[in-house]
This record gives structure tokens, sequence and C-alpha cells, in this order.
RNA sequence: GGCCAGUUGGUGAAGCGGUCAACACACAUGCCUUUCACGCAUGCAUUCACGAGUUCAAAUCUCGUACUGGUCACCA
């Protein structure tokens, strides 16, 4: 019995690879990278990493970058797994030429972009290795798997399915017929050529050049589902979809012997390669894997929460990629990231460390330098979806909202106190009569005598006109009650004042912000006008009482 | 355990054989100042995990040791 008439039991209805590899053009010489993420539902960090570095590339070298899914493992996929991925990225400005557009479609003429869908492609091939007698059907449980790497294990041997422990290697054709006749449960299995001890060198745009023993797994390369396991639908599908460079996760790399392999064998050119380390963490001095189970920070979406501005993830993300990016930006400051010449040689071989005193640096700086009207439109875009108390402020007072995100903000150096927009709130709260409380604690004066003194001079003289004249006014209330009017006078003179000018308006911030520490006292003043101002310190007067 | 990679200050890192080891963050001090912040100034690795070797010259090249990470699935 010959292996076609096997390969015809198994796949009696799979077109020819000649049709196949006729169907799909080869590319024209361009740069081609891609995105190959599964729909699991959730968005790592690392995933925006690794498809920001396969964008760039491609868009700084003319070339192509396609989005294709990873649904081999039916127990992963997850309900608009796909449309997740996609809106995911499309926040991040990563738009594919080619490849899935949303949950059901697609563009390009190198699909289906799903892997699920291109079952019977993977099926030909492996029909066709199947006839060649480099892949083979193999029937062996879990408990066959067990017993081998029991032996190879008090052996002291390479553990696996290869060579002499390969036993459905050694099946004839008529046992596998009547096995399969007999509903047996079984996968296909690449037969390796490989010998352990023969290296085979590795190219890789990052790492170099590295020496590996050859592979001599009989790897599966279909499992029993009829899916193809990811090294195989790898090689199938990037070289049919044309792909140059394979940029992906660094696990990937100890798989390259089997990659090399299997490309030899099915007469593909093999791709360039570049494996990115994964993003690390340090975890009270250790430093691991940034863990979707034990870092927040590892879900894309708790950057969405806090409001971290997306345009400075993507500047951190850049500065990740390549570490010669920071320098170059803070001196072409605001310059568009994409004028930046990214380079795979230049990404970290050990991997970035997840710097979140950096990020937040990084965003600190970047929503410093938005306008008060771009920022009030974020902010409310922000609060919408977490923090509702906030967002109907923000609305039912635009305008007042907008003047005190603008404050100390149109200068040369602005405040650089958000760093997200979750973080806002906590600084101006006070703005809003529906949140303002009074404070409950002690003051350094608490003579109520003199509090009381201080405070109605300050609002029988209010005027708001100007700094200068509101500062006059200040100053006044200082020479009457002996206090100093600088801090560099009372410095020099300590013993002729009873105070300084920073108790005085101490006093005053407390009374209108219940805040001892706040941005400029006179802009607060000025947004909160003259009615208010009053109101609120009656009211503290009234407080301490 | 096998295979592969990495190891530079408090942190992220640049550096790829040749003056005082970039830069950024953080921290500290001072100045400015109504508080905070911003800004400005100054300080912060006699040394690049350790040991040996090559060289006139090593953080940079070679070897060994230690440690850290990745990987060894019908998961991708």
């Amino acid at each position: 019995m010959s292996n076609k008439e096997i390969a015809d039991l198994i796949f009696p209805n799979v077109m020819d690879v000649k049709e196949i590899l006729k169907k799909y053009k080869r590319k024209e010489k361009i740069m081609v990278t891609r995105y190959a993420p599964s729909p699991t539902g959730f968005t790592h960090f690392g995933n925006i990493y690794t498809a920001f570095i396969n964008y760039v590339i491609a868009k700084q070298n003319n070339g192509i970058c396609f989005l294709r899914i990873e649904d081999t493992d039916q127990k992963r996929i997850v309900n608009n797994g796909i449309q997740k991925i996609i809106d995911d990225l499309k926040k991040f400005n990563i738009i594919f030429d080619e490849g899935m557009i949303d949950e059901e479609n697609e563009i390009g003429l190198y699909g289906p972009y799903r892997q699920s869908k291109r079952k019977e492609i993977y099926q030909s091939f492996i029909k066709d290795m199947i006839i060649k007698g480099i892949a083979y059907p193999c029937f062996c449980t879990e408990q066959d798997l067990e017993t081998i790497r029991k032996v190879q294990e008090n052996n002291k041997e390479e553990i696996g399915y290869y060579k002499k422990y390969a036993k459905c290697r050694n099946l004839t054709n008529e046992d596998i017929k009547k096995k399969i006749l007999n509903n047996e449960k079984y996968v296909i299995r690449f037969k390796s050529a490989g010998e352990i001890n023969k290296k085979i060198t590795v190219a890789d745009l990052i790492l170099g050049k590295i020496e590996m023993p050859e592979n001599i797994m009989d790897i599966i390369i279909m499992k029993s589902d009829g899916l193809p396991t990811y090294h195989f639908a790898h090689v199938i599908d990037d070289y049919l979809m044309g792909t140059s460079i394979v940029i992906r996760d660094h696990n990937w790399f100890t798989s390259l012997p089997i990659h090399y392999e299997l490309f030899k064998v099915l007469n593909f050119p093999i791709p360039q390669y570049a494996h990115i380390a994964p993003v690390l963490i340090n975890d009270n001095g250790t430093i691991r894997k940034l863990s979707k189970r034990k870092d927040k920070e590892a879900a894309i979406s708790y950057f969405y929460e806090n409001g971290y501005p997306v345009d400075a993830m993507m500047i951190y993300i850049a500065t990740i990629v390549n570490s010669n990016f920071e320098e170059w930006f803070s001196i072409k400051n605001n310059n568009n990231i994409y004028d930046f010449k990214f380079s795979l040689d230049k990404i970290s071989k050990s991997g970035p460390l997840f710097d979140k005193e950096k990020l937040n640096n990084i965003s600190r700086n970047y929503i410093a330098k938005m306008n008060a009207n771009d920022l009030y439109n974020n902010l409310v875009e922000w609060a919408k979806l977490y923090d509702k108390e906030l967002y109907n402020l923000l609305i039912k007072y635009k305008e007042k909202s907008i003047k005190i995100l603008n404050i100390e903000r149109e200068k040369e150096h602005p405040r650089k106190d958000y760093c997200c927009y979750k973080d806002i709130k906590s600084y101006i709260w006070f703005m809003y009569d529906e949140l303002f409380v009074n404070p409950d604690y002690e003051l350094k004066i608490d003579n109520k005598e003199e509090l009381e003194n201080i405070l109605t001079l300050f609002i029988n003289n209010y005027n708001d006109e100007t700094e200068d004249i509101w500062m006059t006014q200040i100053k006044n209330i200082c020479n009457k009650l002996g206090y100093a009017t600088s801090n560099k006078e009372f410095k020099n003179n300590t013993n002729n004042y009873k105070g300084n000018i920073s108790d005085i308006m101490l006093i005053l911030r407390v009374a209108v912000t219940s805040k001892k520490i706040t941005f400029s006292l006179y802009e607060i003043m000025k947004i909160l006008g003259k009615k208010e101002v009053i109101n609120r310190i009656e009211k503290f007067l009234k407080h301490i009482q």
C-alpha cells in the first residue's frame, strides 16, 4: 500500500499543492512584515510593542505590514477577539495594509488572513508531505507519550518524540489504514531528518548570528482537530503571504531549528527573522516578564482606565524600542515620532524594562504641552467612560473647566502635575462647589481672632483686577498686621515680624481651596470670582467657630 | 537538566579597542518664589557581575565561573 493511498484516505478532498502555489503570486521585492496575534480577548502591553515594531519597520522601508489572526487554538478563542485587537491597534494608529479589518472581513490578495479559515491549505501541504514520506500519522495517546518521557528522563536523554522513540514512524501503511478505519484518533507529525550533533547557523536581525543544534523532533504539524500547530502554520503562511521579515516574540527563537527544517523540506526560501525579547518588569529587585497575571500594567486597558494619552504611550514605546529615540525626541521636541528612523539592530537583546516612572514623566510632559481646549476635550472623553461625576461637572461648567485646566499652562514651561487624566481630579476638585468641603485639619495660626482679622481685611479690600493689584492688597494686610511682605525680608529680619506673607497666603489658600498646596492662588480666585471667594471665606470663618 | 541569550550608577540605558563612561528619570542641595510646581545651578559609577587571557591600550575581543531571563505541549 502506497503513501498516496494513505494520503487520499486522510485527505480525500483537498486541493493540489500546485494549485495553491499558482494562486499565491509572489510579492514584488518589497519588505513585508506582519503582526500575528491570537484573539484571546486580552491585549498585552507587549502586543502593542511588537505590533508597533512590525508596523514601523515596514512603513519606514516602504514596505507593507499585514495582520494575520492565529486562531488555531479553538479553546482560547473569545467572542469579538479579532475586533478587539483591531480596535486596540487602531487607537495606537497602527493600521494594516492587508489582513483582517474587522471580525469577519479582510483586505488583500493573500488571504484568508485567519488561520482557522485556511485549514484546507495546510492540509494540502500536509497531504503532499505524507505522499513524499516526510509526514506521518501518529496514534500515540497521552499515556504513550508520558511513558516515552519517563524512559528518556531515566536515561538522561533528550525529551521528545524523535528517532527511535517515534514509534508511529514505523507503522506500515496497512497498520495506519486499519487504525484510521477503526476511528482511532491521530495527529500528523513531521518526520525530521535532523541530527542532534549537527549545528545550523541562524541569522537574526536583532540577536545576530547564532549557532544552534539541528531540529530532531518529529513535531506535530496537524492536531487531531485537523488544524495546524503554530510551527507549521507559520511556515506555510509566511511563505504564501510573502513575509520577508518575521518580527515576532522572542519565545519563538528556540524553535527556529524546527522552522528552518520545515522551510527547507518544503523548498521555501527562509525569511529573515527578528526576535523581540519580552518586555520586563522589576518586581522588587527581581526582573521578570511583564505578566498578565501579576502586573496590572500588562493589560493595555490599564492605560485607558488611568487615562494615559495614547500619544504619550507611543512616545514611551518608541523610547523602549530604540533607546536612542529618547534623546532625539528631546532635541526635536514636538516632532512626529515617525520621523525618527527606527532600526531592528538597536532593539535590546535582553528585553526592555517597563519603567513606569519614565512613562509617567513622558506623559506629564506630553499633557503639559497640550493646550487647555485639547486637554479639556480629552479629559471629557476619558471621564465619560471612567468618571461620571467629573464628566457631569466638565459638561456643566465647560468654560470654567477650560479656565481651570489652563492655570499656569500658557507659558514657556507649564506645570507638569498631571501624568494621566485620572490624576487631574485630585488637583482641581475644590474648584467645583459640588465637590468643595471645608478642611478638617488645624492651621499653623490657630488664633481665631487673627484669622478673622486677616480674612476680613482681605474680603473688604478684595480686588482681582490684576495680579499686581491683588498682591498689593495682601501686602497691605501684612503691613497692617505685622507680617513680612517677602521671604527675603522675613529671613533677614525675622525678629521684627510676627510672621511672613506665606502665613497669610496659607490661610487664604486653605479658606478658599481647603488645601495647603495648590497652583497659583491668584488664578484660582480669578476663576472663582469675587462672590464665590467671599462666600467661601465666610463659610470658612463659620466652620472654624 | 539540555539548548540559547543577557549581566554598565538608586532606575532605564548609551557605548561595539584609545582623552574625565553619553543621555534621561529619580534623588540631594542651593537659587528663584505666596504654597506647590516650573525653571536655573551644583552634586550623584576611580568604574562597567567575578576570575584569567589577548593587546602598547579592554566596559568593549577570547575563555572559564556565578547569577538572571527565555525555551523544551495536540498553546500560540
